[in-house]
RNA sequence: GGGCCGUUAGCUCAACUGGCAGAGCAGGGCACUCUUAAUGCCAAGGCUGGAGGUUCGAUUCCUCCACGGCCUACCA
């Protein structure tokens, strides 16, 4: 059957509604939800919702009412109802929406359901609904129709609504302890505050090039030097880098500092904070993902960033010719880097990283790759800093924040002397808001969408995100 | 960006080594006033993602293109 087909029919009972002087797309409607009805309710019900499925029995038919709330039977019975709503009945489709009066009864087999007395339509579809059995899997349908998926998966619904919860509980959590969520541009004059690739947008009036914010972490410290002492964001931000499973070119963070504290206390932090998560949606601190079961039992393991190359047999991690060695030594691909950080990223990816399954703080970062990062005080050359990894995925990322100016610019210096394709400016605006002094402090980065696929038991984080960016059809 | 795989009816899927493209659901008609993947009967629905090529003959083999998936690269 063709979608023209498909299309005309519906677009027929559509003309049969209006022919009958109904609007059928409806106004306000007085609804209770559906999710409220219990069998012990005797007076008369109003609800709303789609029609999922109609079973009809010549004169009299069963159909599934759903709203967001959830799902009941109702009763279409032509002598209840009588001649005129029965007919305007029989033009009803599964996926029309409908308001509804009537009465609630237990049916022979013990299913509550409205007996319907009155009814109004509310929108009339004239799309084809996926199938009610399989539902809709093709996944690029999902993504680009994402009303469709949400519709007839439920499972679909219920990962968003675990987002949502998540993020709530994330700022229950956070105003407990005080915290203030703000919010910082998303357009800056210089993007920074990460290394990676902008998105360039042009204001016309001002006639300057703009970059949609990789990271809000300068703005946010800032308002550290003004006095905000313990602030947050929940921030969508954007790279232009490549999509995968991990990677959607706008995603969402949580990131937070807190003045007169440091990485430590942020580890406390993102290890109550994940725990309190955790128990308010599962009555387990042991979660499936995929395969795999994710312990969340504290106290979180810690190891040091240094130990990790210990632990791999690399007695100096700061000798390259022992890091190629066991690249060697592992039959493990250098995939062409030269670059001592670098063959360490890629080692690390490959040895380390899928072995961290249960939460695992990595602690201790070389100075080189953490250039907002205070220095350890014994140890100049690392920072104080951890990664969590769960799943062996990076989940979070902090540090005692940077906040000697002088040593701040020494470091902007040396980044832009490394190769990358950001811009080669310092922010010197950032650098000023230092010079009036900002507080010690601790700052956390956590990356909500992947704490989501993990919660959610989401394999790509394209099935947490609403709508992915995916290239347009044709 | 590279490699591999996929794309068949509105949806979910079949079609062996190349031989008339098939089913369930949805939609249409008929019957049916307690069904719940309702049931029974009838009819319809396709340029097999697009463009070329090989062949008597292509959903099937080859090339290119589009979109997607996985891996990989880029990536604090």
């Amino acid at each position: 059957m063709s979608e023209d087909i498909l299309k005309n029919e519906k677009l027929a009972k559509l003309e049969w509604w209006k022919s009958q002087g109904i609007e059928p797309y409806g106004r306000k409607f007085k609804r209770e939800l559906i999710a409220s009805l219990t069998p012990e309710r005797k007076d008369p019900v109003s609800i709303a919702g789609r029609i999922m499925t109609i079973r009809r029995h010549g004169k009299a038919a069963f159909c599934d009412i759903m709203d967001q709330s959830g799902k009941i039977q109702v009763y279409f019975k032509k002598d209840i109802i009588g001649d005129v709503l029965f007919e305007r009945f029989k033009n009803l489709d599964v996926g029309d929406i409908i308001g509804l009066k009537g009465e609630l009864f237990v049916t022979h087999t013990g299913q509550l359901t409205v007996l319907v007395k009155d009814f109004t339509i509310l929108s009339k579809i004239i799309g084809t609904l996926p199938e009610k059995w399989h539902g809709l899997k093709d996944v690029e349908i999902k993504y680009r129709k994402r009303y469709l998926d949400l519709i007839v998966n439920p499972q679909t619904q219920n990962v968003f609504a675990t987002r949502t919860k998540i993020i709530n509980l994330m700022r229950n959590f956070l105003g407990q302890l005080g915290f203030v969520e703000v919010e910082t541009p998303m357009m800056h004059p210089i993007p920074g505050g990460a290394e990676a690739k902008p998105f360039i947008t042009h204001h016309n009036a001002l006639d300057m090039d703009l970059y949609l914010r990789i990271a809000p972490e300068l703005y946010l410290k800032k308002l550290l030097v003004g006095g905000m002492e313990k602030v947050y964001e929940i921030n969508r931000s954007f790279r232009n880098e490549g999509i995968s499973t991990l990677h959607n070119p706008e995603f969402t963070m949580l990131e937070l500092y807190s003045a007169y504290g440091d990485y430590q206390e942020m580890m406390e932090l993102t290890e109550k904070l994940i725990l309190h998560i955790v128990k308010n949606l599962f009555d387990t601190l042991e979660i499936d993902y995929g395969e795999t079961k994710i312990n969340f039992q504290p106290p979180w393991k810690k190891i040091y960033w240094e130990d990790c190359w210990k632990n791999l047999g690399i007695e100096n991690w700061r000798d390259i010719t022992q890091v190629k060695q066991k690249f060697a030594d592992l039959r493990l691909d250098t995939e062409g880097k030269e670059d001592l950080f670098a063959l360490l990223d890629l080692l690390f990816k490959r040895t380390i990283e899928p072995e961290l399954i249960d939460p695992t703080f990595i602690i201790k970062f070389p100075v080189e790759t953490s250039p907002l990062a205070k220095t350890c005080p014994d140890d100049p050359t690392m920072v104080e800093r951890f990664e969590l990894y769960i799943a062996g995925l990076e989940i979070a990322n902090a540090y005692s924040e940077l906040n000697d100016p002088v040593e701040q610019k020494k470091r902007f210096i040396e980044e832009i002397q490394r190769p990358t394709e950001r811009p080669k400016v310092i922010d010197e605006d950032y650098i000023e808001a230092l010079e009036y002094g900002m507080p010690p402090a601790g700052g956390l980065g956590i990356g909500i969408d992947r704490l989501v696929m993990i919660l959610t038991n989401s394999s790509s984080i394209r099935d947490v995100i609403l709508f992915p960016l995916l290239r347009p059809k044709q």
